[in-house]
DNA sequence: TTCAACCTGTTATACTATAACAAAATAAAA
DNA sequence: TTTTATTTTGTTATAGTATAACAGGTTGAA
């Protein structure tokens, strides 16, 4: 495999990829889970993608690969992968991507550029405490976090204020 | 128009319907925009559900009364809605619900019950600057927030007890 | 080996959203 | 008031996202 690096931060994404899955394969193995064929390489596909993939994208990317190419392979391979934690999904784009930390129990939260579309995952205990607080404040019982912050990244902002 | 009680709160919600329609008059008048017909109705119509609207169950709302009933109506409708910020969208259901202050320049976060489905609007100011402060960390711009919370309400939560 | 649980294949369909262009209505300019 | 520009709506078609339902195969345990 070539060596492949990621747009904005640079870093030898190959890295990334291969403890993502080796994390996946340890955590499967624990759980009594099974990361099937189609589900592993889902999972490294999503990976292997600078961006959150759609299902579709997903979807034509196995089929080129001899995957059964009819929707519910893909959207059972990401059921899958979103249960055991491995990946999640972003809501406003409809689309899935793989998760940096996925040995920790935590919810995403995500910074997304509008102008290139990468997505990164941050994790911030005191907002999650904040939010908890205030659901509370309601008597709501906090149970799911949807997350998701749009605006230009510190690459595409310089890039913009150099025109 | 026969009164009409929330089931939650059981607040009479035609006083919120009023209220939402006059506001939206009243600033579509001061920013020149036009509440057209279609536009009006659509707004009533997501006020008058107790819970976030899909554009499809609007269209069909929209038919019964003998408005044009293509997509591409309710969505130029919902469009115009979500730009004046009279209502906002649910990512993680697809669906729309009427904003409680208009008036105001807000991002809508929410708490969403799992059990009932009601969708609670809720403007944390602390929030709001934690993630702009964690953004600017990153050297991230922020413009937009999708803050979706879900899990169970207060009243679903007494009645689930009391199982 | 037999059974049960789980995973995959397959077809069909439901749900969500936009493209593209024509026609009508409204507002502004002449 | 007529003309013109702008905005809104009508209409048809299509793109994109997700699930239902049932049949067939695999896996691992009893
Ligand atoms: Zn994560
Ligand atoms: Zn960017
Ligand atoms: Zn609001
Ligand atoms: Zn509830």
């Amino acid at each position: 495999m070539s060596e492949e690096h990621h747009p904005h931060t640079g870093h030898n994404h190959n890295d990334c990829i291969e403890s993502a899955l080796e994390t996946a394969e340890q955590l499967c193995a624990e759980q009594g889970q099974r990361l099937t064929k189609v589900r592993r390489r889902a999972l490294e596909l999503i990976w292997e993608s600078h961006r959150p993939l759609g299902a579709y994208q997903l979807l034509a990317k196995l089929a080129e690969e001899g995957f059964n190419s009819a929707p519910p392979t893909v959207y059972r391979a990401l059921d899958f992968l979103l249960a055991a934690g491995l990946i999640h999904k972003v809501e406003s784009m409809n689309a899935f991507l793989g998760c940096v930390h996925a040995d920790k129990a935590h919810k995403g939260y995500f910074l997304i550029c509008d102008e290139c579309h990468n997505v990164m995952e941050f994790d911030y205990q005191d907002i999650h405490a904040s939010l908890i607080a205030r659901a509370a404040e309601q008597d709501f019982e906090l149970r799911s976090e949807t997350i998701e912050l749009t605006g230009l990244c510190s690459a595409c902002k310089k890039a913009g204020a150099s025109l």
